[in-house]
DNA sequence: AAATTACCTACAGTGGGTGTAGCTTTATGC
DNA sequence: GCATAAAGCTACACCCACTGTAGGTAATTT
């Protein structure tokens, strides 16, 4: 039987990521002691990796939910997975060449500067005004 | 004088995040009709054309508010931003490498399952058990 | 038995916004 | 000149996926 702290350790996880994953039913309840500590056992172990190993994967807790429902019915159809899974490639090549674009963007801003002032920063003034950017780079965020 | 709308149009923000912007003392507080609407001028529209793109760049909003400041003083050395520059491109360059390194591993599940049940589901496999990952993506998030 | 470590709950905060409710102001058409 | 509709206003709650804190209790170690 392991504690919260060790299941946190064997995972790689924070003792809070576990009782938020439990908060929002993606951990089961565990059993407890008589002083009501959390208690866990080699089915939660499991469980708890594929989640972390999963989010390493950059999988949204929700694609995790519905992961681990097909994992809990084995004779489910496999498609469903790997419609999951290669919607999550999709969305790593997209990011991949927002990326890309982003760091030609950047790696031109930072060779460009001269070192003077700001005045003259070529970083500040790529900034200031998009139409010096050689790429596309419209989308903000993840 | 533009509406805080039309700004928004002209920058592709919404209405809502340049009034967060404000809040957060990223904007200045505009000039106000009697009636107690935002008017915008030159100088709003050209401070937001920067935060956009900075944004657009993947820049922090902290980031963005050290931009602005060195962008405030155009006698101060340019080697700051250069710095923040720098420091932008080398995370760029460091979510970069574990992008493809998902790329990889999703690319590998989704080539290996057969499309029969859940059961033989490589994709399941894999995040089941990190011993069978070919490459190492520990980090989580961003 | 004391001290230390690990645990407990409950709640606030993070970043970077987005959405909603219920109102007021401004612009447009007649 | 007035009705209506579009756009604006404030204030607040919510999103994701956690993380941190305060104040207290349980379990382990010495």
């Amino acid at each position: 039987m392991l504690t919260i702290g060790s299941l946190a350790k064997k995972t790689g996880t924070k003792v809070q990521t576990i009782r938020y994953y439990e908060q929002i039913g993606l951990m089961p309840e565990p059993g407890r002691t008589e002083g009501g500590q959390r208690r866990y056992g080699e089915a939660e172990l499991d469980r708890l990796s594929f989640v972390r190993h999963a989010r390493q994967l950059g999988f949204s807790l929700g694609a995790i939910r519905e992961l681990l429902d097909l994992s809990d019915h084995p004779g489910k159809s496999c498609s469903e997975a790997d419609a999951i899974a290669r919607r999550q490639l999709k969305q790593v090549e997209q990011r991949l060449a927002r990326l890309e674009a982003l760091r030609t963007e950047l790696k031109r801003m930072v060779l460009e500067c001269s070192g003077g002032q700001t005045s003259d920063c070529r970083v500040l003034e790529v900034l200031r005004d998009h139409s010096e950017c050689l790429t596309e780079h419209e989308e903000i965020g993840a």
